[in-house]
DNA sequence: ATGCATCCCGTAGCAGGTACGGGTTCAAGG
DNA sequence: CCTTGAACCCGTACCTGCTACGGGATGCAT
């Protein structure tokens, strides 16, 4: 049996993480020791863990919340688990492409910085450019 | 001079958006019309539309806000600039790559969806695991 | 004149926590 | 035995970057 701290050790987040969740109703609340601590057991820390692995996986709350509920319904939740993730892997897919987009602009950028002669600063002028479109 | 409404299509943003950067001090108080609304000319346009370029590329409105006062202040500004930029773009960059393992590790779990015979959801057991790391 | 859009203002809400302040309680060292 | 400091308790406020809401004034078109 952990206290909070051992328990968020374990889980990778802080203490107050884990009583946020438990205030949200994410997890549910621990049974109290006579002291009236927290008390953790295997099976909590390994809740806590799931949901970080799957918030360190980027899905939401809410979605964590789904995921949480079909884990403990088994059956034809894994054709549900499936497709949230393979939603979530084009939100990914999606984000990356942003992101590459927004890299190349900033390299183009300050690769600006590095030519030759001009005066001011071309990056600022660029930003402030009447045509410049950033579509990220 | 433009309403506000007006600003915001142009500047590719909502109104509400526009009285925010006001209300934080991120841009300053337009001349107001006679029946007391906002009207903004080019350059309090072209200002919004910098600040919206920024927040595109993925700047915090702190960084924004010394990009702003960066861009009044020419000079040694550039350096400055730059730095923050390549910062930027180490920042991007390992986000992506952080993505990138997100994404991996999506699809490998998805795979397992798909593989012959198993009991239960193999992406929820692999997320329960006890020995799952996810380092993103 | 009558809608309906657009503006004004202030305040509250969202996600996903983090930080703070004031009050127990516990384990260790002097 | 006493005290010090860490770790816990609780509730509430704060953070970023907006967005939404409610109620009232204005402006434009029919």
């Amino acid at each position: 049996m952990a206290t909070i701290g051992i328990a968020a050790k374990r889980a990778g987040c802080s203490v107050e993480t884990i009583r946020y969740y438990e205030r949200i109703g994410l997890v549910s609340a621990p049974p109290r020791a006579r002291n009236g601590r927290r008390s953790y057991g295997e099976d909590e820390v390994r809740q806590i863990k799931f949901i970080r692995r799957c918030r360190n996986l980027g899905f939401s709350l809410k979605e964590v919340a789904t995921l949480v509920s079909l884990s403990t319904t088994g059956g034809e939740a894994c054709a549900r688990v499936k497709s949230i993730a393979a939603a979530q892997v084009r939100s990914v897919r999606e984000k990356m492409a942003d992101l590459a987009r927004v890299e190349e602009w900033l390299a183009q950028m300050i690769a600006q910085c590095d030519a030759p002669r001009h005066e001011g600063c071309p990056m600022i002028d660029t930003l402030f450019a009447a045509e410049t479109q950033i579509t990220a």
